[in-house]
RNA sequence: GGGCUUGUAGCUCAGUGGUUAGAGCACUGUGCUGAUAACGCAGGGGUCACUGGUUCGAAUCCAGUCAGGCCCA
């Protein structure tokens, strides 16, 4: 038993199928686990990803980083959980749901059934998990995955008869229910698998979490007009809409004149239509001019407001001046009043006839656009909400008057705010401040309700048309103009949203206090809610650190949290209001309803809790007796994923468990728009639930944009699908992009990206891998000196001892950047530990294997050659398995290889069990005895030299192949002259006879001085510039040579004479005369660029060496092959044959070289060598 | 409008007051090679977003402006 040979080039997408295979057939991750069982825990919690559509190259991101760590901390030796986690309920599964089913609106679902949506939502979450799960897979995601084919299934039957009694395989053992119910267990401890939010579990600890809320009088029913989508027939809360909702949106706004009223004999306001206002010195009639982007408003307008401090102008229009501008308009003038900044709105020619201030006009009564509307003349208004307008006597039309409002401003409108409190926000508040009317116009889905006359079913989408002409034939129209501003729409489905008067439910965050934190008292903050969750945000690491503030802001900023909504998929809220009482009453738990159901239990039973078999369930009112109804609300999703810290952790079932488990030690997700949704959730539930953190670590990242620098989007032609991306980039060559990357910037991710990171580190790095299969194999090469040694957590063994300083150089290497990447990753930095890889790799590659070269190529198996092996077997093992948490694919194959290809109880020669994955092993120890930092640094100093040598021979156009007789170092201060075994890497990469250090650089260089701006800059200030001239004047060989001598320089600064120490002046080399110099940081190298005959003879001999190399080449022989060699050559040539030929025969592997034609048999090529032609055939013996 | 964050070569990014601002990729030239899809050496390529300030000296510190991203109003 030997290692494989491996080719170099290798179909890497095709080998992680083969992976893939291998750790299913094998059930290499169940293998894993039990090795772990019984370690101290780490604790991660996945966030849910949504199961609703495939995963996309964003996730993979994410994944990719959970993969990792939880790799990693496996081979530090913990146990973890591995549990991945759907996100299952909620409005963008109904949506989805409704594409497919091709319903339009809420009716089409309550037409065709609440049970029959509710288990198609169900399935679809089913369906999709199985896609994620395998595309999960196929990203080397190692977890506790379900059975796909049983996902599957589960949702066909589920739409088939979900009461059909089935038995399923759990870890513990078979598991008999009915399939709604196995779809209701999944992810419970007897089932194991991902778990599902929609999953009884999650629902009723949610439950747990309101009625802890509601006990602490955190929990309220709240009336708002709120963001609403008419399609969705739902109400859009805060989290929802600050970021993925604003678009850029051109609407028509309306300006339009309010007819002001006479005022009452007795002084007062009229309050009723009434005969118009006129300005007693015209007689023209008097508006106030009213600006709105939203038209439809306009019909449920109650009053106007005014900015107390504002300055308002009275203007009469002069439409008579110019006639032919007004439209089929009338010609005969107003009196108009807005505020004075406004002016420019006006259209047409106007005088101001007076100024005043907003708070003269508070009280002035005006005619309402739609006063003719039954809606106006209702008291109290129109709305369902009673309460809010309870004792409110006044009609809309009634009520119409200046208020004053200090939010009135200028910029834009006229500075006459209309105010319809059914209609926006702050016109709500300003509106309950007042005692105002409420007009609610809008059902949920944007048609307007009866009581609005020829308004009445019409939709919001499709009323600024006839708005616009019915203010044309009263008259009162202004004018109508185009405006561009940023405007709300429905996240899911685009819809414009509208503002909508409604009752939601809402956990109180409590006052958000205006003084700095540590201000608030004991008592404040028990009430605040929102101050005990800053405490908690406080004891947790968060990566990047400015994660910290983030969550700090929103939580300063933050609303109550609206949790209900009006829908049906989706968390039903524990709430039972009673029908005659309006009391509410809020169940904690399955065993409660069970207990206090009179009514309904027996339609609920069997069924997971969820509409509609939950809404049957009657509760008796404990206030007056009467009958509690649940209301018809679902939860907020973020309920669903918050609760998870404790659902999945079995909190109310096994509390030690929970204890071993809880908080999470880490957990991750990209932060746009995390920090007000799942991380809030998790903060908010844990800290109601145990006044605790739910995680220490929170390890966040930016978002995934394409190649192009935007986001990606179907439309744009620059998305890419994960399945595509992984089987054209394949998985490693993903992973490796996404962690060397620094995650709190953007990610831009494509072909080329890919492509270039394949290039930079995972080929070269399967070179090396190729390299020393390639000649341990022809040697036969084993690591037997492991033999009864082996241990399998760590199959690499200790360091090997070696004289060569190569081999010592790049152990140490390998043990110095093995330190730096494990507390890396111990800090969640996988891109520092990337970066260590990388360079890692280029010593490995580029320095150490192209050094090294001939030790393996030699013909003689040495001890210096087994060492060579043992050296370079023990890097490639043990770097491999520091690789294999972030690039899974290629370090198993490399594994399998050379370490259990050849460590197998199989094999005769090295009996000894490895273990069956490289995921199996444990995290690679540093060898800290190893890392020799003078070596290193020597190394780098030889390197150096190297290449600076290098360079000089390319400035005198010098071949590398040509051989020469001496390079001249100098060492600069503070660096140390290499040992003589680090000048023989020298040379050798040279292709120089002879080293030789050099005390002063003289010889090599000329000078240049510059003064050292550090120390004269402070001590000459202002004079500094003056005292850099008088330097530069001064002959710089001679400066030189004083500062060598430890002298001071005098200068002549504008007369007077200025002393410079030694330290204070910069000398610096220039290129040399006579030899080929050039000059570094480290060094001066120089090169002696004479050719003797001696020396171009053997330069000749390395050129035919060469071509016959490569000829053995193109004739397709084998790196070991021996070989026959002719050749034909005159003169020089036939000279170098004769003078180089053992040189020749060995470097060629030639067993005879023989002057004469070759034989036909022969491989031959006829070459042209500094202008004489040589003929060479080459022979396998 | 406020908070956080970013702006450096064609691209991706290093660079926390000091000599001439760097690397990788890409490009050009050249060299080396029986592991490499590579690699070495050299070259072209810069308004360090802009303006002002502090300083002998600013990519770096300060203020402001502009632009992008995230969050909030």
């Amino acid at each position: 038993m030997t290692f494989k040979q491996v080719p170099s080039d290798v179909n890497f997408i095709d080998q992680e199928h083969e992976i893939l295979e291998f750790w299913k057939e094998n059930k290499s991750f169940e293998s894993l686990r039990a090795i772990h069982k019984g370690k101290p825990p780490w604790s991660f919690i996945d966030g849910p990803i949504t199961a609703n559509n495939p995963m996309g190259v964003h996730h993979g991101w994410g994944r990719t980083y959970k993969d990792l760590y939880n790799r990693f901390w496996t081979m530090k030796g913990r146990e973890l959980r591995y549990q991945n986690g759907f996100d299952c309920q909620g409005l963008w599964v109904e949506v989805e749901v409704e594409k497919e089913k091709g319903y339009t609106s809420k009716k089409d679902i309550e037409e065709q059934g609440l049970a029959e949506f509710v288990r198609e939502c169900k399935a679809r979450v089913l369906r999709y998990s199985a896609v994620q799960t395998e595309q999960s897979q196929r990203l080397g995601y190692w977890m506790d995955w379900n059975d796909t084919d049983l996902l599957r299934e589960l949702a066909e039957k589920l739409l088939k008869d979900p009461s059909q009694e089935i038995t399923v395989d759990g870890p513990e053992g078979p598991v008999t229910d009915s399939v709604e119910q196995i779809v209701g267990r999944l992810g419970m401890p007897e089932l194991g698998g991902s778990y599902f939010t929609f999953a009884n579990e999650n629902n009723y600890m949610i439950w747990a979490m309101i009625k802890k809320c509601w006990e602490n009088d955190w929990l309220y029913r709240g009336a708002d007009v709120m963001p609403w989508c008419p399609r969705c027939a739902t109400g859009i809360s805060q989290h929802e809409i600050v970021t993925d909702g604003y678009k850029e949106l051109t609407h028509r706004s309306v300006t339009v004149r309010f007819p002001l009223r006479e005022m009452t004999e007795d002084g007062g306001q009229a309050t009723g239509p009434a005969s118009p206002r006129t300005d007693p010195e015209t007689g023209l009639p008097e508006s106030l001019l009213v600006w709105t982007t939203t038209p439809w408003t306009l019909t449920s307008n109650v009053a106007a407001a005014v900015g107390p401090d504002l300055t308002y102008v009275k203007v009469r229009t002069r439409p008579e001046l110019r006639p032919e501008l007004v439209e089929g308009g009338t010609v005969e003038g107003h009196i108009l009043y807005l505020s004075k900044g406004a002016l420019p709105i006006l259209s047409g020619d106007y005088e101001v006839l007076a100024e005043l201030k907003g708070e003269e006009m508070e009280g002035w009564t005006y005619d309402g656009p739609f006063d003719d509307l039954p809606s106006a003349q209702k008291p109290g208004g129109v709305t369902h909400l009673h309460d809010l307008v309870e004792g409110v006597e006044q009609n809309a039309a009634q009520a119409h008057q200046i208020i004053l409002w200090d939010e009135v401003g200028e910029e834009e409108g006229t500075g006459i705010v209309h105010i319809a409190p059914g209609c926006g926000a702050e016109d709500f508040e300003l509106g309950q401040e007042l005692n105002l009317p409420i007009i609610a116009p809008l059902d949920e889905e944007g048609y307007f309700i009866e009581e609005f006359g020829w308004v009445t079913g019409k939709n919001v989408s499709v009323i600024s048309d006839p708005i616009f002409e019915s203010l044309e034939e009263k008259g009162t129209l202004y004018h109508v103009r185009p405006y561009t501003h940023r405007y709300p729409t429905c996240w899911r489905c685009g819809t414009e949203l509208v503002f909508r008067l409604v009752d939601e439910w809402f956990i109180s965050m409590g006052e958000s206090y205006d003084k700095p934190r540590h201000q608030v008292t004991e008592e404040e903050k028990a009430k605040s809610l929102r101050y005990q969750i800053m405490d908690v945000v406080d004891d947790i690491r968060w990566i990047p650190e400015f994660g910290y503030k983030r969550e700090l802001d929103w939580l300063r900023n933050m609303h109550d949290w609206m949790i209900s909504k009006k829908r049906y998929w989706g968390l039903a809220l524990p709430i039972w209001v009673c029908a005659d009482c309006d009391h509410y009453h809020v169940v904690g738990d399955d065993a409660e309803l069970r207990e206090r159901a009179v009514e309904g239990y027996d339609i609920l039973e069997g069924h997971t809790p969820h509409r509609p078999y939950i809404d049957a369930v009657k509760l008796e009112c404990d206030q007056c007796g009467g009958t509690m109804s649940r209301i018809p609300e679902v939860g907020n999703p973020w309920l669903d994923a918050g609760i998870v810290s404790f659902s999945t952790l079995q909190y109310r079932t096994d509390r030690e468990y929970w204890e071993k488990w809880y908080p999470a030690h880490w957990i991750s997700e990209s932060f746009p728009g995390q920090f007000r949704n799942w991380f809030y959730s998790l903060l908010a539930m844990a800290t109601v639930l145990d006044n605790s953190p739910p995680f220490l670590e929170n390890f966040s990242y930016a978002s995934l944009h394409a190649e192009d620098g935007r986001e990606m989007h179907k439309s744009w032609g620059n998305a890419i699908e994960f399945n595509e991306a992984a089987d054209k980039m394949g998985v490693d060559v993903m992973r490796w992009l996404y962690c060397a990357h620094k995650p709190e910037h953007n990610l831009l991710f494509g072909y080329h990206r890919a492509e270039e990171t394949r290039r930079r580190f995972i080929i070269p790095f399967w070179n090396v891998y190729s390299f020393f299969t390639t000649y341990a194999e022809i040697d036969g090469w084993l690591p037997s000196s492991l033999v009864g040694d082996f241990d399998p957590a760590h199959p690499e063994g200790a360091t090997p001892p070696s004289q060569n300083p190569l081999d010592r150089w790049i152990l140490a290497r390998l043990n110095q950047s093995l330190a730096r990447i494990t507390d890396s990753l111990e800090n969640s930095d996988a891109y520092t530990a990337t970066q260590s890889f990388e360079k890692l790799l280029d010593d490995l590659s580029n320095w150490y294997v192209r050094r090294s070269r001939r030790r393996y190529w030699k013909s003689e198996r040495d001890a210096d050659k087994d060492t060579a092996y043992a050296t370079l077997w023990h890097v490639l093992v043990k770097m491999s398995r520091a690789l294999a948490p972030i690039i899974p694919f290629i370090t198993e194959k490399m594994y399998q290889n050379l370490v259990r290809g050849v460590f197998d109880d199989t094999s005769t020669e090295l009996s000894a069990s490895a273990y069956e994955s490289v995921h199996h092993t444990s995290w690679p120890e540093v060898d800290a005895d190893v890392i020799d930092e003078k070596l290193i640094e020597q190394m780098e100093v030889a390197r150096e030299t190297a290449s600076q040598g290098l360079s000089a021979r390319g400035n005198a156009g010098i071949k590398v192949r040509q051989p020469l007789s001496k390079v001249l170092v100098n060492v600069k201060a503070g660096w140390a002259e290499l040992d003589d075994e680090l000048v023989d890497i020298v040379t050798d990469e040279l292709n120089i006879k002879e080293f030789a250090f050099v005390e002063d650089a003289d010889d090599l260089i000329s000078y240049n001085v510059l003064p050292v701006n550090k120390l004269l800059g402070p001590k000459f200030g202002a004079d500094f510039p003056k005292v850099r001239a008088a330097l530069a004047e001064l002959d710089a060989d001679e400066v030189a040579a004083q500062v060598e001598a430890g002298e001071n320089v005098t200068l002549d600064v504008e007369g007077a004479s200025v002393e410079l120490a030694p330290e204070e002046v910069l000398v610096q080399t220039e290129a040399a005369e006579g030899l080929s110099t050039v000059d570094g940081k480290l060094l001066t190298v120089a090169v002696d660029t004479g050719i003797t005959p001696e020396l171009r003879s053997e330069g000749l001999a390395r050129e035919i060496v060469r071509r016959v190399q490569e000829q053995r080449k193109n004739a397709d022989f084998n790196i070991e092959d021996r070989i026959t060699t002719w050749y034909a050559a005159d003169d020089e040539l036939a000279e170098v044959f004769a003078d180089w030929g053992d040189y020749i025969s060995e470097e060629t592997l030639s067993t005879e070289l023989i002057a004469g034609d070759p034989p036909a048999e022969a491989y031959v090529e006829t070459h042209d060598v500094e202008g004489e032609e040589v003929t060479i055939g080459v022979k396998q013996n």
